[in-house]
DNA sequence: CGCGCCGGCCTTTTT
DNA sequence: GGCCGGCGCG
């Protein structure tokens, strides 16, 4: 049988279910994605259930990849035939074969946040809404998560004014998209979960497809996702779903925990396993982490326990500034790579937003060590690479608008926003696409001469593009539409350093869809063969062609950074907290532990929000195997502006026997003794001594550098308290004549001032300039 | 009518 | 540190 040997006793029997619901509710690292491998595995080689009834959800097409990878090593061959995908991937497989039930187009394309904020914006134009009252972002996170609930804009709009305003932008915003034959993100499943409800007969046939679903990270699912999933599962039954509330990290968009705490109820007669067993860190992480997580109310308590020695205990080091903080690390690294023969892909810097990544790849960069950011600012979301893709979405479907307005006019060929306005006009009026418009504008009269003369010459260079597709492979159309459009000119002609780096990724891009087309020659050749391709996105109906552009369009749309990434490679992975989950590295540095960074300011006073940051925290711990090193800076730059924060609330809830601080009395903050955060209690009496140091600007073990800000032992609050008016800092007691009593949560200089943040007692946040503010020490 | 420059504004996490 | 809007010039 197999997963006798590799898995214990409840983790065997949570494998070996095979008929009606499961839920597998457990704490960090007990196993629950391996019982799930080996359950798809056991079904296929023990109880003979075709490979190709299964479909298991995972969160990332990383995770599909390797779930696949190792049904196949476990299962054998018939391993291929599984369906692993994530609730996207799978979603659009279903919808490249019947969106035209639903009304769009089986090639529809797939929006970005950059086409979805566009489509925005042209909505609220249309619906001649400032943009100054209507956020863009704040809309479309509004539709998102309408979306998410599976709300259409009229239901949307039902509720009350507010939202009634913001469902006209939302209908409009839909028509938009389904007028340019598009899908958004959330569109993938809802409109899924629209066709399975509308059309029984299509739902009936994916029920009899797959007749065993699995969901990994089931916490992490939304309503719409919900919805999907027990559709699916109606008839059959056998779902089973695997997760841990206090992984619960994607509240934000939608996430909504009590899908799993539910599940019992929704299923009754559901087998529920809880593993307690933690296989991956050692004992000392393990209990840090659950310290922490115990501070969280109203969660599903859970035992966490292992045979694991304790190993060293959790590491905390407080660095002065942000660029300290970063060479700590890295010397760190380079410690551990001498004295304990470690590779570098056994470390991984985790942090809370992505621009944190900065000041460690500087110090990497300069001691020349290899390193991968997950994340950020995407290759796929620079500039230039975007104009490409939209030439190649505007080729393989020239009616979509929104790609049609953003090559319109560039590179820059004089079409400006008038000219644009124009050829939109047209389109509305004739109730045609852009392009229609754009080839009927040079009929119209009224128009400027020279405008016509342009758009024509665009509609000219477009249709010798449009008319290529399909005689060239993707590279070579790549580079027939930089030559064409100018693109490659206009860059060549610009010598700035700018222009040289856009030039360098355009060729990667070329260099991209080299390796596109080998994978579409190997895809083809094993499906001549008759094998499944192995991949996440193909559907294997059609013969794959190194001259197909859509297959390369829906990679970049759902592949992300951390699907690309290789682990293989020897360097260190740079990654958010977020990112970071389902992994797991032998060393795990955390920086940036501070109050404001970690938790994030703007959950601070939100208590769900605070919580959330909290099981962040509990993630990020639970990913290290052997060592898990915290790190804090007194000092950094946030936001552009200097600020310095106490230690994060969440070192100080680490018992204290698995807590050890490499630099007592290291820097100001650790020192700060008494102080409490808004919301309650801290002491760490055993630091509170070392207070004593504090007072004085001698007190620290290392001369000032360059990072920091002339005058900061004043004004940034790092000098003595002495009661006056200069020095505030985080933590400190003050009074205000009209807000009352409050405490500093943070102290930021600007350009002329120092910007004091303030939690008033009911009376909510306040950001004060010191200079005017009457703000006084209690 | 188009384009480039400057100054002010906001700043989380991602399939 | 990046984006948008306003302004002035060609
Ligand atoms: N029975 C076992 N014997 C040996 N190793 C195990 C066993 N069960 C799990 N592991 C190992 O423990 C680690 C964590 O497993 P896995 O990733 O499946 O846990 P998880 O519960 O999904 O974790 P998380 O929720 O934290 O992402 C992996 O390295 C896995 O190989």
């Amino acid at each position: 049988m197999i997963g006798e040997d590799c898995l214990n006793p409840k983790q065997l029997e949570a494998a070996r279910h095979v008929d009606g619901p499961l839920l597998i509710l457990a704490g960090a690292g007990s196993g629950k994605t391996r019982v799930l491998t080996y359950r798809i595995a056991g079904l296929i080689a023990d109880h003979g259930i075709p490979p190709f009834e299964i479909l298991a959800v995972t969160f990332t097409n990383k995770a599909a990849e390797e779930m696949r990878l190792r049904v196949e090593d476990l299962a054998g061959q018939a391993g291929r035939y599984v369906t692993v995908a994530t609730f996207h991937s799978f979603c659009v497989r279903v919808l490249r074969n019947e969106a035209e039930l639903i009304g769009y187009p089986r090639s529809f394309t797939i929006f970005d946040e950059s086409d979805q904020l566009a489509a925005v914006n042209r909505a609220l134009r249309e619906l001649n809404l400032s943009k100054d009252v209507y956020k863009p972002s704040a809309v479309l996170n509004m539709i998102s998560d309408a979306k998410n609930e599976l709300l259409t804009p009229a239901e949307f709009a039902a509720k009350d004014a507010w939202q009634k305003s913001i469902g006209g932008i939302y209908a409009k915003y839909q028509q938009l998209l389904t007028d340019n034959g598009s899908m958004d993100f959330d569109d993938l499943i809802m409109q899924t979960v629209r066709l399975f409800s509308e059309r029984p007969e299509v739902l009936a046939k994916y029920q009899e497809r797959y007749r065993y679903i699995m969901v990994d990270e089931y916490q992490d699912t939304n309503h719409a996702q919900y919805m999907l999933v027990k559709l699916l599962a109606d008839k059959y039954r056998n779902i089973a779903v695997v997760g841990d509330d206090d992984q619960s990290i994607y509240t934000w968009r939608g996430a909504d925990p009590t899908n799993i705490l539910e599940f019992e109820g929704d299923y009754p007669d559901a087998k529920v396993i809880k593993l307690e067993q933690n296989y991956r860190s050692s004992a000392n992480i393990l209990e840090a982490a659950s310290g922490v997580i115990a501070n969280n109310r109203g969660r599903k308590k859970k035992t966490l326990w292992t045979d694991k020695d304790k190993g060293s205990k959790v590491l905390l080091y407080n660095a002065e500034s942000e660029r300290e903080e970063a060479s700590f690390v890295v010397k760190e690294i380079e410690r551990l790579v001498v004295a304990e023969g470690r590779k570098l892909s056994q470390f991984a810097v985790l942090y809370r937003m992505n621009s944190q990544s900065r000041s460690v790849e500087e110090v990497l960069l300069k001691d020349g060590i290899p390193y991968r950011v997950i994340g950020g600012l995407k290759f796929y979301e620079r500039r230039e690479v975007k104009d490409v893709l939209a030439y190649l979405r505007f080729i393989v479907n020239p009616h979509d608008s929104v790609a049609l307005s953003r090559i319109l006019n560039v590179p820059k060929r004089g079409i400006g926003d008038t000219t644009e306005e124009k050829v939109m006009a047209i389109s509305q009026e004739r109730g045609c696409s852009m392009w229609d418009a754009a080839r009927q504008f040079g009929s119209t009269e009224k128009n400027a001469e020279r405008s016509q003369r342009l758009v024509g010459a665009f509609v000219r260079m477009a249709d010798s593009l449009i008319s290529s597709k399909g005689s060239l492979k993707l590279g070579d159309m790549i580079e027939k539409i930089l030559e064409d459009t100018g693109y490659y000119k206009s860059l060549k002609e610009d010598d700035s350093l700018e222009a040289e780096a856009r030039l360098d990724n355009l060729r990667e891009l070329v260099s991209v869809a080299r390796e596109y087309e080998a994978r579409q020659n190997m895809a083809a050749k094993a499906m001549d063969e008759g094998i499944e391709s192995g991949s996440v996105l193909r559907d294997g109906n059609t013969r794959p062609d190194p001259k197909d552009i859509d297959p390369f369009l829906e990679e970049v749309a759902l592949l992300t950074d951390l699907d690309r990434t290789n682990f293989a490679e020897d360097s260190v992975c740079l990654m958010t907290l977020h990112s970071a989950k389902g992994l797991e590295f032998p060393v795990v540095f955390m920086v940036g532990m501070e109050e404001n960074v970690f938790p994030l300011s703007r959950s601070l006073y939100e208590p769900k929000q605070l919580e959330e940051e909290r099981r962040l925290c509990y993630v990020g711990m639970t990913r290290a195997k052997e060592k898990l090193y915290l790190i804090s800076a007194a000092y950094r730059l946030l936001y552009g502006t200097p600020s310095s924060n106490l230690m994060s609330r969440f070192v100080n809830e680490v018992p204290k026997d698995v807590l050890e601080c490499l630099n007592p009395g290291g820097a100001p903050m650790w020192r700060t003794p008494g102080r409490d955060y808004a919301s309650g209690r801290w002491s760490r009496p055993e630091n509170a001594g070392q207070g004593a140091r504090q007072g004085g600007e001698g007190g620290y073990s290392e001369p000032r550098r360059q990072g920091y800000p002339k005058g900061a032992g004043n004004s940034q609050g790092f000098a003595g308290s002495n009661g006056g008016r200069e020095g505030f800092r985080a933590g400190d007691k003050v009074s205000h004549p009209v807000f009352g009593t409050g405490t500093v949560v943070n102290v930021a200089k600007t350009a002329g001032d120092t910007v004091v943040t303030v939690a008033f007692e009911g009376q909510g946040v306040k950001r004060l300039a010191l200079s005017f503010a009457p703000l006084s020490r209690k």
